[in-house]
DNA sequence: GCACGCGCTTGCACCAAGTGCAACAAACTT
DNA sequence: AAGTTTGTTGCACTTGGTGCAAGCGCGTGC
């Protein structure tokens, strides 16, 4: 049924936006009422961006099964990699990376994702920054962490934009270098 | 008219919460009525956020204004700088801080101005990093500027938990530097 | 077979943000 | 004095989202 809605949603989503596209229209596509539509997904947007927690838990787990000997770079680096694993369908993907384009409102929830991904990630990066275990939460690595984030957001952009033809791991490695020059 | 409709607002954000406050309370408050609010405002985080539109462009024509040959981080620190003398009350400052921790919309909204911040900024610090004038967008410059208001917002974060005690610009440095390390 | 309980679905009423439109009043211009 | 602009308002409407309670299918125990 979630997936059933799902593909409903999304086919009528990059047919007339996803401002354009309302819960009732999508409810009646999917042959459900719209009250229904709530109980599947708590917002519109959550159809598109699905269960980020749950990825981010993926992320992390990722993140701290890396050596404890590792560079921040590099571990955050391979975490993000499972993230290329878990996707999908690439056309897929394309279609959703689109829809971020012209819908502010779909931007500013996957934002929000990103700013409990930080928390999430902070820790284990923070340790890796050279903290000691136990010690209080460090500014820097939470801008490191929204860092690492923006340059894999650039890089997914900029993976968008070429059709899927350039390399995301390439992309992410040339902003870090970018910042890091 | 705008800055009064500002005081009246702020005043039950701080008293009663972002969201638990409602327009028509704020229109009241003001003794104006409701569509009036919207006259002035485009939505209720406008109250908040303030014109994020002229300070983005602020900090842009700061950036401009300094020297082709300063290295990306050195023109983007000293551009950022310019907010600093911009922001005028220092304990209004933090208590808007405050709101952002338990609105997500507002949250939500500030991150959206960071978006459109990093497409204004972004040309510039293309340049910076080595690109010909007029080349096409490079995700790199985008994944750059992104980079620097994480940390700015890291920086400004940590800078009101420490109730105003701590150097932003400092603060900001370290995490530069983390990144860069 | 039948009542009972359980979970999913639904309709309904409601709230709050935001928009478009047209009316209205006051001030200002010619 | 007539006309024009400008600010303000009321009203109706759209959309997303929530709370509540009624209904409905369905399997279980008696």
């Amino acid at each position: 049924m979630h997936a059933e809605i799902t593909r409903t949603a999304m086919a009528l989503f990059v047919a007339n936006g996803f401002d354009a596209t309302t819960v009732d229209q999508i409810a009646a596509a999917a042959g459900i009422s719209r009250r229904s539509f709530f109980h599947y997904f708590g917002s519109k947007e959550d159809v598109v961006l699905g269960d980020t927690d749950a990825l981010g838990e993926t992320v992390r787990a990722a993140l701290e099964a890396r050596p404890a000997d590792e560079s921040a770079w590099q571990a955050i680096r391979a975490a993000f990699l499972v993230l290329a694993e878990s996707q999908g369908d690439l056309t897929e993907q394309l279609a959703v990376a689109h829809l971020y384009h012209d819908a502010p409102s779909l931007r500013a929830r996957h934002l929000e994702k990103n700013l409990r991904w930080q928390e999430l990630l902070a820790p284990d990066i923070q340790r890796r920054l050279g903290a000691p275990a136990g010690a209080a939460p460090d500014p820097r690595a939470r801008a490191f962490v929204a860092a690492a984030l923006a340059c894999l957001d650039a890089a997914v952009d900029a993976w968008q934009e070429s059709g899927g033809a350039a390399d995301p791991a390439e992309l992410f490695d040339q902003a870090v270098a970018a910042l890091r020059a």
